[in-house]
DNA sequence: GATTCTTATATCAAATAAGATATAATTTTG
DNA sequence: CAAAATTATATCTTATTTGATATAAGAATC
């Protein structure tokens, strides 16, 4: 793994220990990093090309601006679903979701 | 809302007011059970292929067989992420869940 | 048709995610 | 560069999801 993603992934909370650090993630947990990572830089795209502000958003999804926030850093303490809705809610299509899923 | 579409989504847990009814679910929450709907079923095809039960696919994902089950019906007590984690124990990869999520 | 295997439903405690709020840090704008 | 706006971080409470378990219902096999 290079350093420049286990950065990222710590950055996001996630813990990747002394031992992982060597083994590396599993396939399965690697790829729902990538998920998580890349529907949280769609949503980021999606918000800067509407020009709008996390708290503007955040009432379209009826949340809260903290909360987008984490959702835009891929934080581990947002579940996918909150990503999906709020990139639903920011206008995405489903096949717009599907296509930063597949990356 | 077909007859047949709102049964589907009432088996599932998922609340269909009498006034919803009417007025119908909105574009996200409607992207929403279609993306649950299908990942559901492409767990069920992904379960069938590999010709094993729900309690076999169950130790691979490290949880129980009632929980499978709960997956395959896209239920609504379980997260989206839970059941992209069942799919790629199963061995889907992110482009089948993409496809999936797009459909 | 009884037995065994598989799937469905239900309950409840524990873990995790969300909402609400405050406020610090950063960026943008006048 | 000061003020205003935006974004980030932190904490606490409430809601939701999960695991664990029991068991009912349904299918397959002998």
């Amino acid at each position: 793994m290079s350093n420049d993603k286990r950065k990222r992934i710590e950055a996001a909370g996630w813990k990747v220990g002394s031992v992982d650090e060597f083994l590396g993630l599993t396939p399965e947990e690697s790829a729902i990093v990538d998920m998580r990572f890349n529907l949280a830089k769609a949503l980021l795209e999606k918000r800067r090309r509407l020009r709008i502000s996390q708290g503007t958003l955040a009432k379209r999804v009826k949340t809260t601006q903290p909360r987008i926030a984490l959702v835009e850093k891929g934080s581990a303490s947002v579940s996918l679903d909150f990503m999906v809705r709020s990139l639903l809610a920011a206008g995405a299509s489903k096949k717009e979701i599907a296509v930063a899923i597949a990356r």
